[in-house]
DNA sequence: AAATAGCCCAACCGCTTTCGC
DNA sequence: CGCGAAAGCGGTTGGGCTATT
């Protein structure tokens, strides 16, 4: 009573592509789309399974691929992001064009979790290992830690709205307060990521759009009152120039006819410009790479 | 020069989610 | 609403390449 095979595995072809296949596989793509992975191999004439067609496609021939190494300002990216939405590389890699999921989960296995490993971190919560070893509390689960860290982030975008909704009341209003600022982010991917249903997400965003509404004007958000003043802007030294903008939130305000995509891509930098727990300096450090000598 | 170990990454496998009927 | 098919996604593997002995 096994699943139906994607595919019939007889006569199919598997292992590494061919440079044939891979032409077959651009031209016809290119002249006809891929429409249904399953009926490609056979209206193109290859002898692969779908599924394989698909993944060959998605992840080397695509034209929009970005080949060679990963800079440092995208390893950084990666890791900030793997802190926020963990092993969910599709969402991360949807956030670096050009890189696919699996490219950044191999980077992500071969380098990027020694690393952290060498500094003293674990890879699944982006904290320094406890010395004590275990305690007696149990110990949260990697889910429930990024929860609380989006929890933790979000407090932190409405503490920064609120800052801002200071500016708002202040003469000349250049910036109009933009209410779906939180509906902006929590339809981004970390939104997405944080493990609701859109129609949850977005009836929650509906409260959040009345609550920041309201912040506009006292600075009190989601019932809670938080600093007005965080050290959020100066924070970020350790980010990448390239992936930031100047002022996210004013970029969102000044942008609100731009597409969804870019309001999303607005939201997740306003995220990435919080600081997580690790530094990340040592990316930069010549000698990162290398294990500490014992 | 040969053998071995380790690294890297493309590709596969199978589970989950989404979509269409 | 339930079911099956298709696609998406993350974990794992295997083979090629390079470094080391």
């Amino acid at each position: 009573m096994g699943r139906t095979p994607c595919c019939d595995k007889k006569d199919l072809k598997k292992g590494p592509w061919g440079p044939e296949e891979d032409e077959i596989l651009i031209n016809y793509i290119e002249r006809h789309g891929h429409g249904s992975w399953r009926a490609l191999p056979k209206l193109a004439g290859l002898r692969r399974c779908g599924k394989s067609c698909s993944l060959r496609w998605t992840n080397y021939l695509r034209p929009d691929i970005k080949r060679g190494p990963f800079t440092v300002d995208e390893e950084k990216l990666v890791i900030q992001l793997h802190a926020i939405l963990g092993n969910r590389w599709a969402a991360i890699a949807s956030q670096l064009p050009g890189r696919t999921d699996n490219e950044i989960k191999n980077l992500w296995n071969t380098h990027l979790k020694k690393r952290l490993l060498w500094m003293g971190l674990d890879p699944l919560i982006h904290e320094p290992f406890n010395p004590w070893g275990p305690t007696t509390a149990p110990r949260s689960s990697p889910a429930t830690r990024h929860t609380a860290q989006w929890e933790s982030t979000r407090l932190e975008a409405e503490a920064h709205l609120s800052k801002k909704s200071l500016f708002f009341n202040s003469p000349p209003p250049l910036l109009k307060p933009d209410p779906d600022y939180f509906l902006r982010i929590w339809n981004s991917e970390v939104g997405e990521s944080f493990g609701k249903s859109n129609q949850e997400a977005k009836s929650e965003c509906q409260s959040l759009i009345s609550q920041a509404s309201s912040s506009m004007k006292c600075g009190s958000v989601s019932g809670v009152t938080v600093d007005v003043y965080p050290n959020i802007a100066g924070s970020s030294s350790s980010t990448p120039k390239s992936n930031r903008i100047e002022d996210p939130i004013d970029a969102s305000f000044s942008s609100c006819s731009n597409e969804s995509e870019d309001s999303s891509d607005t939201a997740l930098q306003l995220l990435l410009d919080f600081p997580i727990n690790n530094d990340m300096s040592f990316l930069e450090d010549d000698n990162y790479a290398t294990p500490p000598q014992c």
